[in-house]
RNA sequence: GGCCCCGUAGCGCAGUUGGUUAGCGCGUCGCCCUGUCACGGCGAAGGCCGCGGGUUCGAGUCCCGUCGGGGUCGCCA
């Protein structure tokens, strides 16, 4: 038996020799006696000329073929660009239907112009999947994970599953919750990632490991996020923050090198976040293109227009958390004035007041309401301060610090788009390094409280190991992120490996000994065995793979992923259960016995 | 939980100030053409205008609610 080709694999090398392919029919069209069928495969397409027209006359689209025939030169002029295969055809001597296909519910054709809802796409998921695009993105999601398990055994890294069944752990998000049968009333959850596991890993000593995890997380769903997802999850011993890095650098080389012939140049560039805040106003930075924020918090600081100026004596917040900050619009200037309104509009759906803006006309004059506002002295240096040149629009966010930033950086992307100076064939990597360890907490009565950024295990910086803990605000951990084109494609840290440093963080966050062993006991009586020095990190592969495939949605790159309510059209799930099932599983009983974390 | 956009034929969409029989393209089915390749020509079938209520002489169109899809803020240590 001859073994079957793929149809996009066929070349003008191969006139003359007998192929089988196996395949649907993509298209079907009959001329001068004879049918002309595009069978298709993952591989791509090839077309089959079927002389029979007995055999031709019931061939529709997607029906499942095998052909066995003859390559075969196409005539001059007959080649089709459009196809994977222009310069060769088959000439049918056996067509054999190995399965007829009833009408489609939407168009497979990749050449259709018209785009498909997902609703529909999802529930004829397998219809779907037969689209060469996204043939083509999991084809390349399989290469993702080979070549990183070719880098990660390279490295002598250890794949090593750990339990999807496990114990609900108070982490960021909400777990989803599964009922145990045997322990009526008790319930698993499943994991948000293999965090503890892997640290446990490290106590037992096998130093290097790594999984490529599912994860779950209960929370509401984005175009890049979805209820479970896949991570490539590192954990190694005796190793700082470089050590991590690198590997990260050499797969993600590898990746890039193999997958779309770009060289990544290396070292990836570090950036504090502390800069990255400060020139960005976020800790994932798109750095395809310039327009950098300006501080204008001291320019304006006895500035005459209230909005531009710290609230005084307001209790709770101090002058210090509050920020004036400014991003460029390169000739934004001669935006009209429904477009500038239309900015308005943009910043209020963020949540913001507005967007206040300074035009700079061609005379270097200043235009707009908020100009007249400012003082002789504030206007004469204002275009300088900001480096804006005439032409331009200079946008302003005021307010509480968090904000302003967060405001800001999506207006400077925002500018980014509108103004085309995104280079959407560059890659831009860059970590992020030296985030804070604590958040400060709002609490009712004022008092300061501190949470953890990262989690609590995350190491500080090795000149505050010693007093972070007097100075939370300030401490800055051993975390980093890997960041493309202003997506975080993943993050980890150092942790901390002696119970002395880890309680004096559990005392920052005002976590009790009780809770700390209620909550994550049986880590910290494995704390108490000889822990090496760890660390690690974790990257997100579906966005990975959504970067590599150019598309925006991770759902382009996973084979049957839900919609935004969480549902599968295509299962029809989430369903309700029966109410044997109820009875079986225990969901409504109470627990008849408490299960304490650490013996 | 908040906000924005979208639900009209299998798919993608149009439908004007509320007005008679709801259209277009693709696909499907039939016939014709016959080295075509997003072929071409002629014809046909195909509609609970998401669902429920309201306003009106009259609703695809306006109002309220609801369900579904997409995006986004909160959330996602």
């Amino acid at each position: 038996m001859m073994r079957t080709r793929e149809a996009g694999s066929l070349r003008p090398g191969d006139v003359g020799s007998t192929v089988v392919l196996a395949g649907w029919v993509a298209r079907r069209r009959d001329h001068g006696g004879v049918a002309f069928v595009d069978v298709r495969d993952a591989s791509g397409v090839a077309q089959v000329v079927v002389r029979d027209e007995e055999v031709a006359r019931p061939l529709r689209s997607e029906y499942c073929l095998r052909v066995v025939g003859e390559v075969a030169a196409r005539p001059a002029g007959n080649a089709n660009p459009n196809l994977e295969t222009g310069e060769v055809e088959v000439i049918a001597s056996t067509v054999e239907v190995l399965s007829e296909s009833a009408p489609l519910p939407f168009p497979i054709e990749e050449h259709s112009a018209t785009p498909v809802g997902e609703e529909v796409r999802l529930k004829y998921r397998y219809l779907d999947l037969r689209r060469p695009d996204m043939a083509r993105n999991l084809r390349l999601r399989a290469d993702v994970t080979r070549i990183i398990r070719s880098v990660m055994a390279e490295q002598r890294f250890l794949d090593i599953e750990t339990p999807y069944l496990t114990r609900s752990t108070p982490e960021g998000a909400r777990d989803f919750l599964v009922p145990v049968r045997l322990q009526p009333g008790s319930w698993y959850a499943l994991p948000q990632s293999p965090q503890l596991f892997k640290q446990l890993l490290m106590v037992a000593g096998l130093e290097r490991y790594f999984q490529i995890a599912r994860c779950f997380r209960d929370e509401d769903f984005r175009a890049d996020r979805q209820p479970e997802f896949s991570q490539l999850d590192i954990e190694m011993s005796f190793c700082d923050s470089g050590d991590v890095q690198g590997i990260i650098e050499v797969l993600l080389e590898r990746l890039w090198r193999e997958l779309l012939g770009y060289s990544v140049p290396l070292p990836i560039p570090r950036l504090t976040y502390a800069e990255a805040m400060r020139r960005f106003g976020i800790d994932r930075p798109d750095l395809r293109f310039g327009c950098e924020l300006v501080d204008f918090t001291e320019y304006f600081a006895d500035t005459p227009f209230r909005i531009f100026r710290a609230p005084a004596g307001s209790t709770g917040e101090g002058p210090a958390d509050f920020h004036v900050g400014a991003v460029v619009m390169p000739g934004g200037a001669s935006q009209a004035r429904k477009e500038l309104d239309a900015w308005q509009d943009w910043a209020r759906s963020r949540g913001a007041r507005g967007l206040a803006y300074v035009l700079v006309d061609a005379d270097g004059e200043l235009g707009g309401p908020v100009a007249k506002n400012l003082s002789e002295a504030e206007r004469a240096g204002l275009a300088a301060h900001a480096g804006a040149q005439s032409g331009d629009c200079i946008f302003f966010a005021a307010g509480k610090r968090s904000d302003a930033l967060g405001l800001l950086a999506a207006a400077r992307v925002e500018v980014g788009e509108r103004c085309g100076l995104i280079d959407h064939e560059a890659w831009e990597f860059v970590w992020v390094v030296d985030a804070p360890m604590f958040d400060p907490v709002e609490t009712p009565d004022g008092t300061p409280a501190w949470t953890a950024i990262h989690h609590p295990f995350t190491a500080p910086v090795d000149d505050m190991a010693a007093d972070f803990h007097s100075r939370p605000g300030e401490a800055l951990s051993k975390a980093y992120d890997i960041v493309l084109n202003g997506s975080e494609i993943g993050g980890g840290s150092i942790r901390i490996h002696r119970s002395e440093m880890q309680q004096r963080v559990f005392d920052v966050i005002g976590l009790s000994r009780d809770e700390a062993t209620s909550q994550f006991g049986f880590l910290l009586d494995a704390f108490a065995y000889g822990p090496p020095p760890h660390g690690g990190i974790a990257l997100g592969i579906d966005r990975l793979c959504a970067l590599l495939a150019g598309t925006d949605s991770i759902r382009d790159v996973i084979a049957f992923p839900k919609t935004a309510s969480g549902g599968d059209p295509l299962t029809g799930a989430p369903s309700p259960i029966t109410a044997a099932q109820r009875a079986e599983t225990g969901v409504d009983a109470r627990p008849n016995h408490s299960s304490p974390a650490s013996s």
